[in-house]
RNA sequence: GCGGCUAUAGCUCAGUUGUUUAGAGCGCGUGACUGUGGAUCACGAGGCCGUGGGUUCAAGACCCACUAGCCGCCCCA
């Protein structure tokens, strides 16, 4: 027996699974609300392939980062070394290079549904394949509307599919003028409290002192609450377009919470950083995770383009979902068709296709089942009716309609279910 | 990458201090019921006890390794 590559998952309809969280409805589910959401924004689909040059991701992820550690990487047969997307941000930015978006007029938005790749352990949702849905808003401009408008449609989003008990963290983590300074403070505050910190922290100082601010370990938080925070230390414009975002998300009603340690794991980020966290998902509680990223474009070799978006994992939404917000017996069958005999047979594959092309969800007995058997399994498929043709019907010109619900019986003709039934 | 827990039928799980033929419930199949599902009853099929090694007269059980799942760390979606 071949089992499928761990950390992988296979996603199957609710009828023949009792797992909630990797039910093709849920899926349905969260990946159509986003359409729907994302379109009312006007917003636009963009697909990329899921693999890409290795240096796209080591450009523009960064090569110390965790993600980069993580990626699928391999040679391809003519010595290119390609890899599976751990995330899209970059492919996204490449696309919109690759094609020219730079020349449309105003913001390009587009969004992205699809599995990314990351070869870490896994554990309650955390997947090697996993499947993300993001949004990026490409172009010149970096108002604050762009950050609030965004996080305003994920506050719908979350809304469409009755999701409670998040909450929103939003920092600033300066630009190129005002980062390198507070790094520099940053640093020194660290280094006096060096020995206290943990092993990790201790790393952290030398490769990436602002993860340091994100440090979980107990003993460390009474030394990290005394470090400057970047808040203080951000230049005009930076702290005017923070104010300005903040001062937006009031206006539009969406509360927030400042989260001043909050950094991103990857290298691009500037400005605004977010996250959205859940209540169900265990140590894996961030669902969405954002920010902005104006220097990405230059990183891969283009032009400057200003960038904010964000992404998240199907897998943890669908964690979040309530219970029984999915109905498993939408996609059954209206009609099942059993008969009895051979003539019946025939008839009743040439009923079935009239009653399709009338937009009726058929299904017919494929098996020449006996009655008994063939409603037990319309009864299993949920089925709404059950169609029961014998000699007697077809001679008769009406069919027995059986209500699976009630068990109540009545005579039809092919007219009638066709006139009642339509598009059902 | 590190630590802990777990692995027995399609699913959920029993299986005692190591002993002959490994059990239950649900599900599945057949029948009671020749053209009527769900309820009930009877019967039945279904197991390399995760994989490999070791201890022992004897291993589903004890030991080791590996694999996988879960939980935590790390990181992130």
């Amino acid at each position: 027996m071949i089992n499928k590559v761990r950390g992988t998952q296979d996603i199957l309809p609710a009828r023949l699974l009792d797992k909630t969280d990797a039910q093709i409805e849920r899926w349905n589910l969260v990946e159509g609300a986003a359409r729907e959401v994302f379109r009312l924004f006007g917003f636009d689909e963009i697909r990329t392939p899921i693999i890409e040059k290795t240096e796209l991701f080591e450009r523009g992820v960064g090569t110390e980062t965790d993600v980069n550690k993580e990626m699928y990487t391999f040679e391809d047969r003519d010595g290119q070394s390609v890899s599976l997307r751990p995330e899209s941000t970059a492919s996204v930015v490449r696309a919109y290079i690759e094609h020219g978006l730079f020349n449309q007029p105003g913001l390009v938005k587009l969004y992205y549904i699809g599995p990314q790749f990351r070869r870490e352990r896994p554990q309650k949702g955390r997947y090697r394949q996993f499947g993300q849905i993001g949004v990026e808003v490409l172009g010149q401009s970096d108002d604050p509307a762009i950050e609030a408008e965004v996080i305003e449609m994920l506050d719908l989003y979350f809304k469409k599919l009755s999701i409670t008990g998040i909450e929103i963290l939003i920092n600033s983590i300066g630009d190129e003028n005002c980062r390198p300074a507070y790094i520099a403070r940053l640093k020194e505050a660290i280094s006096e409290r060096l020995s206290n910190l943990c092993g990790n922290c201790r790393g952290r100082y030398e490769t990436n002192p602002l993860r340091v601010l994100d440090c979980k370990v107990e003993s460390c938080q009474p030394y990290l609450s005394e470090l400057p925070t970047i808040t203080d230390s951000l230049c005009k414009a930076c702290r005017d377009h923070f104010d300005q975002f903040k001062q937006m998300l009031d206006e539009r009603g969406i509360p927030y919470t400042i989260a001043p340690r909050l950094v991103r794991g990857l290298d691009y980020y500037s400005r605004t950083a977010f996250e959205i966290t859940g209540s169900q998902l265990g140590a894996q509680n961030t669902i969405v995770g954002g920010g902005r990223y104006d220097g990405l474009s230059e990183l891969i070799g283009g032009p400057p383009v200003k960038g904010f978006g964000f992404a998240f994992g199907i897998e943890r939404m669908i964690l979040s979902l309530p219970e029984n917000i999915v109905d498993a017996r939408a996609s059954a069958p209206t009609i099942f068709i059993a008969y009895i005999g051979d003539e019946a047979r025939r008839h009743s594959f040439a009923l079935a296709r009239r009653l399709r092309e009338a937009g009726i969800t058929t299904v017919v007995d494929l098996e020449g089942r006996k009655l008994k058997k063939a409603l037990a399994v319309a009864n299993n498929l949920s089925a709404r009716f059950a169609l029961i043709i014998g000699e007697d019907e077809i001679h008769r010109g009406s069919y027995a309609l059986r209500d699976m619900t009630t068990g109540e019986q009545k005579e039809v003709t092919e007219t009638e279910l066709v006139n009642n039934l339509n598009g059902r």
